[in-house]
DNA sequence: TTTAGCACTCTGCACGGGAGACTGCCAGAA
DNA sequence: TTCTGGCAGTCTCCCGTGCAGAGTGCTAAA
């Protein structure tokens, strides 16, 4: 990997203020605005001959002859390794998002809801935020609710209050009395328990109770198929933003883009590979897998819930993005979401 | 209202030819395609007269001096009143659509998000589809779960299998037992009836059980509340669709019309606004209230469950848009989507 | 009432030239 | 050795021009 020291000072601070410019305006910085902005000792000249020393190393290129410079993906991660400092949001903004968090409803999918609905609005991109998976969560409550036709209706309560459905057929029509009677006894083994842990404990009910067994199998293989399916939600706002950045005017690219994000699919692969060594995980252009990611970058961290990580929250957006201001913003809503599922109880 | 008898038969066949001929194209139509395509047996010059007429009657209009005509409003609302013909959808969507339902899960929600995505997917267009009025469902199963710190959280199963939750706090901490067993009670009364029929109810219950009484009146609070703050979710697919217009190539409208649909509040009124007087609406262009719609169309239709019509189906694009083809689909849909829930049962 | 012909208008596109921005390089200064 | 001023070169962007093409409206004749 990079080292920090493979740069000097001075090539440093030219890079750095080559993408807090470029950020900010999105014009090629050329020689001239450095010295004038942020160089008062050198001249443009002198900054000419680093400028082109950090285009032959790859941290900036030049869009045409006559341009200024941009950063590369290389010279983006170099400075979100080594140089960016986050800015904490303002006091407005931070008041905004714990109004925000406050008006939200005491249950799992609500928080999420709303931490992506105020993360796209804060971040001005696209917010994305993972649930978390069904089958690590522990059940509170579970209920069987008799339907026509020889079937029941499975409800599972899981922490955060989250809800799970999943309808079985049975061999028999069952009265809802006797489901109420089994709900309950299941409720007594089960509850506190993950469907993780459901399957090894499915051997105690005993030989016996064949109905109840297969009830339970059932429930377990449903949770399973939910994982397996890939199904993990993910939860987006702020397509609109996407509009507004001067990189997305043509439309070709930006298609691409909003399908995988309306899909879901390839993204909750994305996102749930992310390794978390840092508490704030990058991901920029071309580092990303995705087609559709080739001009965009990510930023993600997880929010926790029982003092677990359960999911991911982050924004995606055009590579030339504020990355201190949105480390910050994605970070504070990360962490606004843990305080609210953790108000949840278990 | 316009009769058809304004137009006389030779002006109606133009206007359908022109409107047919840019929805394909979205090219202006000149009189000579009109002539070489069209209309054999007339010259040029004999539809260039007509066409004045048309335009300054007000159905067709020219985007400059040496263009072709395009529909005005006015010219898509005639020919959806009096000339469009619905172009049944071919097989190989037929099967699609029914494909795509017969893997849906056996749940409202499930299925509503099932109609949203393949009608995007047929119409090429962003879909649009509301879930039902809770207030008007009628409960199937009330399940009450005891949470730490004096709260219980209640759990309304309602036709369609959909889930409503809600947390309630109550004065003092009640045991899981005793919340099954009042649980159990509710479901003896209730069942079958619907939220707003509970209000009526309520007294019926008996001034001595003052908890039940409270539970029950919280939930109750809570439907309307739902319902009160304008909560109907309307479920949408396929934004990415409309970047491959060409009247989007202008990202500004586009903006506006994103945030329109993924706000959806203001979605949700219009949609219930809707006198649905025909099988299928068609709201065209200017005559859409909200400033965001001011270029668009919407095609919609209903759907029901149990009988009733219970939400809306419906599609969102650009004025030029396929109306024969987009009517049938819509409708297809709807169909497909209340057969679905027909076989939830109840 | 329809048609042929014609002058007219407007767009779209290609071309060209000039202004502006920025560079790379070189020679001289520190 | 490092930095700087100067200068020629290059590329984009913008604007004006001119031309081809499409389509019209009008007029006069069939």
């Amino acid at each position: 990997m990079l080292e920090p020291t493979q740069l000097d000072e001075r090539k440093q601070r030219i890079l750095k203020a080559v993408v807090s410019d470029y950020t900010l305006t999105g014009i090629p910085v050329g020689s001239q605005v450095l010295a004038a902005k942020y160089f008062l000792a050198l001249s443009s000249a002198t900054i000419r001959n680093e400028l082109a020393d950090l285009v032959g190393t790859g941290y900036l290129q030049q869009p045409h002859t006559s341009a200024g410079r941009i950063p590369t993906d290389r010279g983006y991660r170099y400075f979100v390794d080594f140089l960016m400092q986050p800015e904490a949001a303002p006091p407005a903004i931070r008041r905004t998002v714990k109004q925000e968090f406050d008006t939200a409803p005491h249950q799992l999918e609500g928080i999420l809801e709303k931490a992506a609905m105020v993360l796209a609005q804060i971040t001005e991109n696209v917010s994305l935020v993972t649930a978390p998976q069904v089958s690590e969560a522990r059940i509170k409550h579970i209920d069987l609710v008799s339907l026509e036709a020889q079937s029941a209706l499975i409800i599972l309560v899981l922490e955060g209050n989250l809800i799970k459905q999943q309808i079985v057929n049975l061999e028999r029509a069952i009265s809802q009395e006797d489901l109420s009677r089994m709900a309950a006894m299941l409720n007594r083994k089960l509850r506190g328990q993950s469907a993780e842990e459901l399957s090894a404990r499915i051997g105690q009910l005993g030989t016996d109770r064949g109905e109840q067994r297969r009830i339970l199998e059932r429930l377990i293989e449903s949770i399973k198929n939910h994982q397996a399916q890939g199904q993990t939600v993910v939860l987006h706002d702020g397509m609109r933003n996407l509009l507004r950045h001067p990189e997305f005017v043509e439309v070709n690219r930006l298609e691409e883009l909003l399908e995988l994000i309306e899909q879901g699919a390839q993204l909750a692969g994305i996102l749930q590979q992310v390794a978390f060594e840092k508490d704030v995980e990058i991901i920029i252009g071309r580092e990303n897998t995705s087609s559709g990611l080739r001009e965009c970058s990510l930023v993600l961290t997880t929010y926790k819930m029982a003092d677990r990580v359960r999911g991911t929250v982050g924004v995606v957006g055009p590579t030339r993005m504020r990355y201190g201001q949105i480390v910050a913003r994605v970070r504070l809503v990360s962490q606004m979401t843990s305080d609210a599922l953790a108000n949840l109880g278990n």
